[in-house]
DNA sequence: TATTGTTATACTCTATAACTATA
DNA sequence: TATAGTTATAGAGTATAACAATA
């Protein structure tokens, strides 16, 4: 007798169905891990974008991330609510807003930073580690490296 | 001179960052390599599905593909309208629709499901032999083989 | 006139609730 | 009353357009 739940081998060995629920999965690993840390994935790469940079205006943080504008707006203000990060107008050009990272922002990127490594650690826990490794390089090589194929 | 566009290693490095940038690329290869056959991923998700399983309810086909039935609705309407696929009564069940393949949607199936296998190669191109079968196969695993570490 | 941040609007996608016809 | 299909409605998420302040 063969109890099948799923859609069949011809969908589920799909690339972009193993992709999709990969994703998935791995989303509800990391939304789990942050949760306590009040924050979430997008919220997070802001931090650790004005971590890693220097002060930038709204539209440039939300250039770097590839998010619109007007989406960046709503993104900060969680934030700024938060006491993660603070706006301050830029001296010499008044219309931008300086975006920087607070000591409490700073303080809680770092552990929820540390939260995300273990969820993406559980979320590689069924590949030994050699598998895990190379997973992660394939991948890096797939969305970097879509030229040149080799060095 | 370091010019940057993108968030930096902090955040590229992220394996939710990258599986999200892969699949996004993967569906655009896809629908690329669809849309000749005037339709789409989820579309011919069904129709690969009434390939290779007996008839079923439209209800019996959204379970097994875990989209709402409502949703499902508008699925078959396209393919119906496309003369890829049948509704008829269930004859003992005349609430049930049976869904069938017609002769052009198994025909259109095969031809997209070739054209679909071509998109992955190429999505996969950036990698060696081994390394592309590496990462199916660990794709594979951490999809379904969420428990039972070995064998 | 162009640009930054903001707000308002529209659009897409999907889920929930409500309706019909059968059982 | 319960279920299959359908339709209508509402919600989340995001993009587009419009606006105020500044350059």
């Amino acid at each position: 007798m063969t109890i099948r739940t799923g859609p069949g081998p011809a969908v589920t060995s799909r690339l972009g169905y193993l992709l999709k629920h990969a994703l998935q999965h791995l989303g509800a690993l990391s939304e789990e891990a942050l949760a306590p840390f009040d924050i979430d994935d997008r919220q997070l790469a802001v931090l650790l974008l004005l971590a890693n940079n220097d002060p930038m205006s709204q539209q440039q943080a939300a250039a770097r991330l590839s998010i619109d504008r007007t989406t960046m707006v709503a993104v900060l203000d969680a934030l700024e609510v938060k006491g993660f990060v603070t706006r301050t107008p830029h001296p010499a050009d008044r219309r931008r807003n300086t975006v920087q990272l607070t000591d409490r922002g700073r303080t809680t990127l770092e552990s929820a930073n540390a939260a995300w490594d273990e969820a993406e650690q559980a979320f590689l826990g069924p590949l030994d580690q050699q598998a895990a490794a190379q997973f992660r390089a394939s991948l890096a090589d797939l969305t970097h490296r879509r030229d040149s194929p080799t060095s």
